[in-house]
DNA sequence: CTGAAAGCGCTTACAG
DNA sequence: CTGAAAGCGCTTACAG
């Protein structure tokens, strides 16, 4: 250590020292306008001889009941949230957003013990809340802080608060015309978790129909309705696989799974670019050739979608500007404007190499 | 919003409502051992009653000297961190830890108006600072706090703290002689900042000596003892050129001022891998093929470094550990543990496929 | 321009 | 097992 004091100076000792009230000292740091500017840089002066650092945060935090920080909560550990390529674009949208108005970013996650004191202890004064199953108590947890609050990614049970989402209706079901519009009649799913601490593998129809993480819910309601409008069975003709984790190694094991299938699929509609890589991958090592032995579309348009060989067909969604509109509703609620609309931002596909006609057979 | 009380609901509420202390609510809370639990099911069921959600953090901070969360600050505005593909790794390293021991992580960066007021008024109990230049306000700020502090990666004026960095020299130094010993005779450097606010640029020796940056700073001097080791000039076998930024962008540039220069270097050794994408995209677009034509070695090992076609040789060091040591050496701090010694990690040469001996001319 | 006083919401010895 | 009291460090009307 070396810099720590024996004991906290305060506000107070620094009035003591020079003989004038604490509120005059208190208005040096936050109304200069108050008193002199000799008085002032007397106080500066003082503070820092005696090593006074300024204004404790907490106890004016807890004076002025607000601390500068915005909670930015993850559903599940913390340290797994940057696994995810896109995860980081999400939040520089939202620091985008806080910088500007001085707020800082408490990131929360869900501890170890799988309790959920740090969203109701940490002192923040608003949260962004993003893509929680229904019954989440890290999400009862953040929601019962009675904080100002916004929703981010499809909340199957919204109560009331301001939102930011995507259409992920629209872009799964672009993403599964493009298959079909090629010739494929044969598809694999590689989905993201349908419910909390699932543990994967293939699903089965009512399997699929109690999905409750919002985004899965959409994208697989997305692809249906491609499926069926072309005429295909969604029972019949397409196989959903579902990966517990967002990681390289679950999009691998999807596509060892579902091209073990009979009939093989002709073409894999991954629901994040994390598991798209992974199916590149598995199929790199099986000698698979892309995409003429299989079509692979991911979601996201994560940066690295554009440099992998093949390049990947995906599903862009604008993960930066989702974080600032975020930010954007949250900081009107902090500072008391009017409450914005909430927004539904579009996606888009994006056709690179990764995807083509299906195999002749 | 439609969840915001009329007024907050406090302990004491919550108290009078039951008729009991304030002190037998707050132990409910925070000492189940200290009343029955009877009383403690009464004072919970009230309090979802009354709306109220637990003791407020601010005070309960205040009150304890802790608020359980740990200042991460970037040098540089927050939404630039997202930037470099290496950044998350660092803070997933320190949300491992902090994860464990019920800490957050806020972040902290410079604001736009480029004062330092979030650093001085974060509610935290304690800081992992990276990476700032000499006499960066913000950096004053946080150890003007005097709250305990982990600096990592290499500061030049370390007031006695604890750190953790990675052998930067020695990192830089096998690089080069990587190269050297395919037989490079004329080097271009891609190089981080050097100073705050730098414009960017080819440096003369002069300009070189004036590094700010620690990191910056140790691997030129780690090229530097490669290439006087093998006989070569510093001052005319090797060109160095500042980039302002760590985009793709500053590496186009970086490679396109280098590659104008006469005689023309044979190889770039880049100070990040972000860079040295960069270098590579403009090799790519002017048809020089890499490593036939020009040998690239980054540094950082990023996940995409492995993925990009040709590979790219780096020097490789492990963020996701730095980030961890440093947290663990900050808990330490926090839980009145005994102090951590310092610690510096190493790197490690990974050859793949961007560099080569260079072209026969 | 300056100062005395109240109070933000809680926790912690301490006494019972 | 329960309660009265002090105080964490500050800011904000308010009076002078």
């Amino acid at each position: 250590m070396g810099v720590k004091p024996d004991k906290k100076v305060t506000l107070k000792d620094i009035a003591q020292a020079l003989g004038v009230a604490t509120s005059t000292v208190s208005n040096a740091y936050n109304r200069p306008d108050q008193l002199s500017p000799e008085l002032r840089e007397r106080i500066f002066e003082t503070a820092r001889r005696l090593g006074y650092s300024g204004p404790d945060p907490m106890a004016r935090g807890l004076r002025r009941g607000r601390v500068g920080a915005i909670g930015v909560v993850y559903p599940d550990r913390l340290s797994y949230a940057f696994t995810d390529p896109v995860a980081p674009l999400f939040i520089q949208g939202i620091a985008l957003e806080a910088e500007q108005a001085g707020y800082g970013l408490l990131l929360v996650g869900s501890t170890p013990q799988e309790d959920s004191t740090l969203a109701a202890t940490a002192s923040v004064d608003g949260f962004v809340v993003q893509c929680f199953a229904d019954g989440d108590p890290l999400y009862q947890a953040v929601i019962g802080r009675r904080l100002p609050t916004v929703l981010v990614d499809n909340f199957s049970d919204t109560p009331g608060l301001p939102w930011v989402t995507v259409d992920d209706v629209g872009g799964a079901r672009a993403a599964a015309e493009h298959l079909i519009a090629l010739g494929h009649r044969r598809l694999g799913i590689a989905s993201l978790e349908l419910t909390r601490q699932s543990v994967g593998g293939i699903l089965t129809l009512e399997q699929q129909a109690g999905a409750s993480y919002g985004p899965t819910r959409a994208r697989l309601q997305g692809y249906r309705v491609a499926v069926e409008a072309a005429g295909l069975s969604w029972g019949r003709d397409v196989v959903v696989y579902e990966c517990p984790e967002n990681t390289l190694e679950e999009g691998r094991r999807a596509a060892e799974v579902l091209l073990g299938q009979s009939p093989r699929p002709t073409a894999i509609l991954a629901m994040s670019d994390q598991l798209a890589l992974g199916v590149l991958e598995h199929a790199a090592r099986q000698g698979t050739a892309v995409p003429t032995g299989l079509s692979v579309v991911g979601f996201d348009d994560a940066p690295i979608a554009a440099q992998t060989t093949p390049s990947l067909t995906t599903v862009r969604q604008d993960h930066v500007e989702k974080g600032r509109r975020a930010g954007q509703m949250l900081l009107a609620l902090l500072e008391g404007r009017e409450a914005l609309e909430p927004v539904i931002l579009p996606t888009r596909l994006v056709v690179r190499e990764s995807s083509g006609p299906p195999p002749r057979s």
